[in-house]
Order: C-alpha cells, then structure tokens, then sequence
DNA sequence: CTAAGTTAGTTGAAACTTTACACTAAGATG
DNA sequence: CATCTTAGTGTAAAGTTTCAACTAACTTAG
C-alpha cells in the first residue's frame, strides 16, 4: 500500500532491490547449488548466489527479472521456480538498507551450460554439506541459502518437486533414488510406487524403456510440464 | 546478488518498495481481513490492504517495517506474522515500478483497537466471501488477497496456524470450531483431540475452566507463544 | 431434591492403510 | 541355459482411522 504523494520528491529514500537465485541440482556426489564469484566490492573475490539489479525498463515483473538473471548465468530458460521470500534490513548491504528477493530454481542435471561474464570472474556448482557450502558467502548469502535448502528439504516430504532434478525422462527407480539421497533415508519400493500413482503426475512413455544389463524399466514424464503436486501425507 | 559498484550514480533506478499486511480475524460470521481506505492517489477511496513504506532511518528489518504498520493499524503488537511474498512488477502502481512485501497476521478478536490517521480516512474489517472481499480493492491487492487466503486455508490442514485466531485461553472444543469453520467441514472429536494431543503444542491451565450451563472445559494455551507445528497427515 | 438438557471428554469395534518383506518378471552376460 | 541384476507386484501382520456410542459434570426447571 501507499501513504504518499504522487510526485518523486515525496516519496520516501528507496532501499537496494536485488534478485537473487538458489540453484540446485543434482549430481553423483549429493545436492549441489550453483555460486558465482564476485568481481568488484562489496565483498569482491567472494563466491555469492548469483542474481542481479530489476531492470526496471526491461524486466516486466519479478519473477522475469529472475528468469532473466538465470538464463544469464546458465542458460537454462525453464526450469522449476519458486519463491523463497524476501530478506531485508539497514546491515546486509554496506551500501545501505536493501533487499533481496529470492528464488529456488530446480535444474535437471543434463542441459546446463554455464556461462561467466558480467562483474563475475566465475561461476561453478558448489556441494552442499548439511546447509551450507565450503566457501564462506558474501553478504547474508548464507542464511538465505540456508533458507532455500530448508524449503527444499521440507517439500520433499510431501510433494513431487524433486521431478525436478530429473532429466526429462526417467524411471521410477529413479525418482526413488532421488528422494532418498535427499531425505537420507530409504524409502519402500512399493509404498513409494503407491503414492506416486496416487497422486497421478506422470506418465509412461508408450515404449520408452531405460535398458541395462537386467529387466528393462519403463520411463516415464511429467503430465504438465513444471507442475508440482502435494501428498497428503509424507512420502 | 550485485552487478555493480559502490557509488549511488551507478546503481540503476530503484522500484518503488512498500510493506503490505493481510490481517486476519475470525469473527462469529466468519473470516474477516482488516482494510483502510485510501486518502490519496492512486486509487483515492478504494479500500486497500494495510501499508506503508519501509523508513530506511527506522526500521531495522522487513519485519520490524511489516509490525510497525500492524501496530499503527491496530494497536496489536504481538500477534502471528508470516511472510506471505512479494508482488511486483511495472503495472501494478501507475507511479512506477513496484514491489509490495506482503505479510499476513493471524490476530485474536480480543486485544483490537483500530486506530486511523495518516493519508487513511477509515480502517475496518471486512468479511471475505471465498476469496474476496465485497470492496473492490486498490492495486493488485485482490490478487495478492487472494493469495494469503490460499496460504492460510492450506496451512489449516496441516498446521496449528488456527489456534492464533483464538484468545490466550480456549478449550478443545473452541479449537475445534475454529478448525471447522475455516475448512467448511465437520471433524471427529476424538480424532481431533488425538491429533493435538500428538503434536504437543499446547498445555491445560491448572484449574480453569470454561463454565456454562453444562459441564466445564478445561481451558488451554500455548506452550510457546507465537508457534506453529505441523502434522505430518491432514487434520 | 431430582429429572432433563447440554456440552466435555473417553472408549471400542470395524474398516481401512501402511509396513516389511518376499515373490515373480525380464532382460544381459558368459 | 544358468546366473545375475534390477523392475515391478503381492500379501500377512501391524497400525491407524472412522463412526458412533458411552460416561461425566455441570446448570436449570419444576
């Protein structure tokens, strides 16, 4: 809402607003978020969430700044989204009071291809170790992330977005495997296979299997592409 | 996070940032959410959700912004917050490229007085009919309404969010009620009590009661003031 | 003083779900 | 063609939920 005038000179000293990403995928050694490494001050040489200024004249609304900022810095254009909050005070930022809007991106571990440039000198995935990552984080990156990762951890207990960590297809052992390496627990095959079919989110692709030296497995997708149900129970 | 350097003149121009609060009451005829109507432009006269800007000399955090315009409002200091998320984009306010933290509250019907002043003439509860108000409403506030609605009636399956909706004492079968009346549907007593029972988030007050003309209620409160638990099923 | 009315709080049998684990199926490989 | 491996299904026992009835404790009317 707002209490103010129309003219610019009434309206009160506006803080910093950036956009910042949590990016997670998956690879063989455990969860891992992508960080860039800062080029210029403040904290200059420090790895950071990659994000970035609203364009004000270029960026429709947020959720565009943001898809703008992760297709910048991996190229992927439409992966699952969401948003994690908004974090705000006077310290954060020695350039002054600011805010950053976050969101969580979920990408599949195929079809990433990273690309530096901008004040960044690099950019590369970091493993998650508990909540947090090797590398100390610029600014209040730490606990934003290690609120993204505390999100995604709890969703996974009821709902389908670990889908997508997934490539496009996949089979359901598959899927049950990334479920327990992000729980860390195992999880029954066939309890498993019970709530997924439940909750009827994907399908088999007629003829698809995934071969190996053993009893072929169907693969499967997503019915509607970046969709994500809940169960109503835990997993 | 930041693409940018340190001096003002090369920060690109900033959206325009306001805090905005949902805050909801249970009145005896339902759901009710607190709004002011507006004395200035935009939208001068329309009802709009409760807000203001974030005073970079003053506030401390998002937070501490978001429960300094509760209390201006309300009078009420303490009551339940919680990020709803933030809205922005370049339509919504016709001064320019904005963005509105929203915030929902949950507050007990005891314990308001509303207080006006400001650029607001009037501020006043109003009931919500689905997901709606009968006031059309400034902004896009209908929408971001709309969205806090959805968060609370969801937490209500599987959270203890609705007992912030009750004053400091309340007996099972008020809970309960409440429960009921925010889901449109009847609950078991019995499965009721075992599910709240099981999560541990609230204790008998030794030796009060609630009397009426049958037998007496034990009246309970909170174990921790301000907190919320999660089943691990639907209520 | 007692019977009736009302809501609080508990109990238990039947129906349903989950769990743990074993079984069958379908391929590759040697 | 026997063996190995993973896919996918079945089932008995244990646990949970549901539905409804029961007992408890008070006020009020007569």
């Amino acid at each position: 809402m707002v209490d103010n005038m129309n003219s610019p000179a009434d309206l009160p000293q506006r803080p910093i607003v950036s956009v910042d990403l949590a990016i997670f995928a998956l690879a063989p050694e455990g969860l891992e978020v992508l960080l860039a490494r800062r080029g210029t001050e403040p904290f200059s040489g420090y790895w950071a969430l990659p994000g970035g200024w609203i364009h004000v004249d270029e960026d429709r609304n947020l959720e565009a700044a943001a898809r703008r900022v992760l297709s910048d810095k991996t190229g992927v254009a439409t992966p699952y989204f969401e948003q994690v909050g908004i974090f705000g005070d006077a310290e954060r930022d020695p350039r002054g009071w600011s805010l950053s809007v976050t969101y969580m991106a979920l990408i599949a571990p195929d079809a990433v291809t990273l690309r530096h440039g901008g004040n960044v000198t690099d950019v590369a995935w970091h493993p998650i170790d508990g909540d947090t990552t090797m590398a100390p984080l610029a600014f209040d990156h730490a606990a934003i992330l290690r609120a993204a990762i505390t999100r995604l951890r709890n969703k996974v207990e009821y709902s389908t977005l670990p889908v997508h960590l997934l490539p496009e297809a996949f089979t359901l052992s598959e899927l049950q495997a990334v479920y327990e390496r992000l729980l860390g627990r195992l999880l029954d095959k066939s309890a498993f296979r019970k709530r997924i079919a439940e909750v009827d989110f994907i399908e088999p692709i007629a003829g698809e299997m995934r071969r190996a030296s053993n009893r072929p497995a169907q693969l499967y997708r997503l019915k509607q592409a970046g969709s994500t149900v809940f169960f109503d129970r835990t997993i």
